[in-house]
DNA sequence: TAGTGGTCTAGACCACCGC
DNA sequence: CGGTGGTCTAGACCACTAG
């Protein structure tokens, strides 16, 4: 084996049994479906400890490319599917990191009922006044998105007096009413009339569209909308 | 503290230990950007080994909930952004899942040298040739995605001998050429001519695009773009 | 029921880096 | 320099489940 030379002087780090593990994945010696040695195996080919090879499986099963099973043993992954991570974005963050400019303005503000639609994604009681908070955010002064957003004042009563005018409504959120779980979807959505003029395009044009609704226990915190100037690219890095 | 006393009375499993540590985070015992004990202290507080304080801070900390340094120890991160996990869709699981019936056709498939852009993404010499395959997959029947690949026959030969009728492009290069690494941009586009009649749109719809390079070493595997129906979300879940 | 992964322990050494 | 996280070890017990 290749890998094995470098590893049989001295105590192997996991992050070596990994890389030797991942290169029989990758190579196909071990094909997917395949059956893995057992940690106890690996460990003595290895010359380390079982924890050793546990803590490197344990990272291969984190990444998709194996599975485990208590009795059955460790496959190699039908589909050794990579896996992308998307943050939240915080779009002054994002902003800067591209080492632009950031400016946001505050262009409506108000407490109202809202829709059913909304109502229903956020499991807000009918009745309930929630607080609408419209955002523009720019970079370098050119518009780069359009933040829509509904805040749950149950869920953060202290948003009804934030003014959002130095700390937009993103922001704060993220730093003053943490959540527990959320779920994002993205599409593309054709700007209408308000979109389009906040955002400097043409009625109809495409523009990538993240809808968030994030949740603190069974309380819906904030329902988010955000719509990004036209052609914008969300880019994300794809691990093995 | 609330979640101590179940802890008390026997060993605690580093996710009980984790759950605590959480907690104190979202509930801002520890507010962003405080200093949390460390690892020895921790473990004298949960009775347990300092292994399994590490297991969980660790957790943490790919989480990014938490930062760690060596000498400087572990802080609560500024912003505890949550992170969503994108996986690489094999359409042909992404439509079985949604409980539709599956089907695609090879709509074209040539040797071709690639245009200028696309040979500068995937890092081809000039005037060697690819193999083009543009796919149209089906969900019940209904134009589901279009799939438009450039494929490396450098990187993937037999490829160059796949008919693509039985498995979908797609597929076939996630289960026969491994990649290392790569990336992906998800952007709106407006439906140009053949995509709005392969897909069921009109001309100028605002479709969600999928564009993805992989990569084996240093060597491309395939640039493929994706461009999904009117009205299709991307849905991903947040985590802590 | 037996074999596998999952976890915990107590101890140890090391790499890093703020003080 | 010394405290911190990062890792490894040898051993143990447990939870799960395939055969």
């Amino acid at each position: 084996m290749t890998g094995s030379s470098d590893l049989a002087e001295g105590p192997a780090s996991w992050r070596a049994v990994r890389a030797e593990l991942l290169r029989r994945i990758q190579e196909r010696v071990w094909p997917p479906g395949a059956q893995i040695p057992n940690e106890v195996d690996l460990a003595e080919e290895f010359a380390c400890a079982r924890a050793t090879v546990s803590r490197a499986l344990r990272d291969l099963a984190e990444r998709g490319l194996v599975t485990r099973k208590r009795r059955a043993g460790t496959r190699v992954a039908d589909n050794p599917a990579g896996h992308a991570t998307l943050r939240i974005p915080i779009l002054r963050e994002e902003i800067e990191a591209r080492g632009s400019a950031h400016r946001h303005a505050v262009l409506t503000r108000r407490f109202a009922q809202p829709p059913a639609a909304t109502r229903a994604a956020m499991n807000l009681a009918e009745g309930v006044e929630a607080l609408a908070v419209s955002t523009l955010h720019l970079a370098d002064g050119r518009p780069y998105a359009l933040d829509e957003r509904w805040i749950n004042l149950d869920a953060a009563p202290a948003a009804a007096d934030a003014p959002f005018d130095v700390v937009s409504p993103n922001e704060w959120l993220v730093r003053n009413a943490a959540f527990t779980h959320g779920d994002v979807a993205l599409s593309a959505t054709a700007a209408e009339a308000g979109a389009a003029e906040r955002l400097n395009a043409t009625i109809g044009d495409a523009l990538l569209t993240l809808e968030r609704v994030t949740w603190r226990g069974d309380r819906s915190v904030t329902l988010a909308r955000i719509v990004f100037a036209p052609g914008h690219r969300l880019r994300v890095d794809l691990s093995p």
